[in-house]
DNA sequence: GTTGAGCGTT
């Protein structure tokens, strides 16, 4: 039936894509082919969806081969009532390759980074934070599944915070004031059992607090190493704190 | 099960 967005973009240079904005969240790519079909030749739809629940997030990319066909697509889908919901058809603004479309053409005259300008967007919201401009460059610090973990929500829970690293090897809270002073304290100690650089073990816990052979439900545990952490970090003990500072220059973007 | 400005993937 449809295989749109199984082989990835099959061809985008003499392709015209349409934005269709305002649709459900559970209208399908399958669903909006026999509806745009019907005024020209679609060649592919994309629907964009999220990475973590994998639901859609209400708009889709229909690409036509002919501009006449999908202008009088634009005209005569837009507007019109998908799913009990008005849909919002217009030609896209920006490519796949995030580069600027002539009126909907996708052209792939596209020098180099001379047109790379982050000010594309005259205006964002949080969500396009969550995919920012595709750079990734925030991977200087984390790797890439880090972000798929401690990213923000779509504005769900605007409330949420990454206080869940309790175990996840991620102390970024021990570092910012004084932290010399515990690095030497702790630096010593560490020296002392083992100078081999795998200090980087996420469970170190694990041999001061046998108490828990079965860890089966870490989350009320989670809740209470966070209390006697969070009001007095420095009566935690300086035994389970492996990464001392593994970023020190990003630290400013998380702890604030 | 929910939400609603916006611009995309192997």
């Amino acid at each position: 039936m449809s295989h749109f967005g199984r082989s990835g973009p099959p061809d985008i240079t003499d392709t015209y894509s349409l934005l269709i904005l305002n649709i459900t969240f559970r209208t399908t790519a399958d669903d909006l082919f026999p509806l745009f079909d019907k005024y020209g030749k679609v060649v592919d739809i994309f629907i964009p969806k999220d990475r973590r629940t994998g639901d859609s997030r209400g708009f889709a990319f229909v690409r036509y081969k002919y501009a006449d066909e999908a202008q009088k697509a634009v005209d005569r889908l837009d507007g019109r009532v998908v799913d009990g919901r008005e849909i919002t058809v217009q030609f896209a603004k920006y490519g796949p390759n995030a580069e600027r479309i002539h009126k909907g053409r996708i052209s792939e005259s596209v020098p180099r980074s001379k047109y790379r300008s982050r000010s594309r967007s005259p205006h964002r919201r949080h969500r396009d934070d969550y995919y920012r401009d595709k750079d990734y460059r925030r991977r200087s610090r984390s790797r890439s599944y880090d972000r798929y973990e401690r990213d923000r929500y779509r504005g769900k829970e605007r409330d949420y915070r990454p206080r869940s690293r309790s175990h996840s090897a991620s102390p970024d809270y021990s570092k910012g004031r004084g932290r010399e002073r515990y690095d030497d304290d702790r630096r010593s100690n560490s020296r002392s059992m083992s100078a081999s650089p795998a200090r980087r073990s996420p469970s170190p816990r694990k041999s001061l607090s046998p108490r828990k052979a079965s860890p089966s439900r870490g989350g009320s545990a989670d809740r209470r190493s966070r209390d006697w952490q969070s009001p007095s970090p420095r009566s935690v003990s300086p035994r389970g704190r492996p990464a001392d500072s593994r970023s020190p220059s990003r630290n400013s973007d998380v702890d604030e």
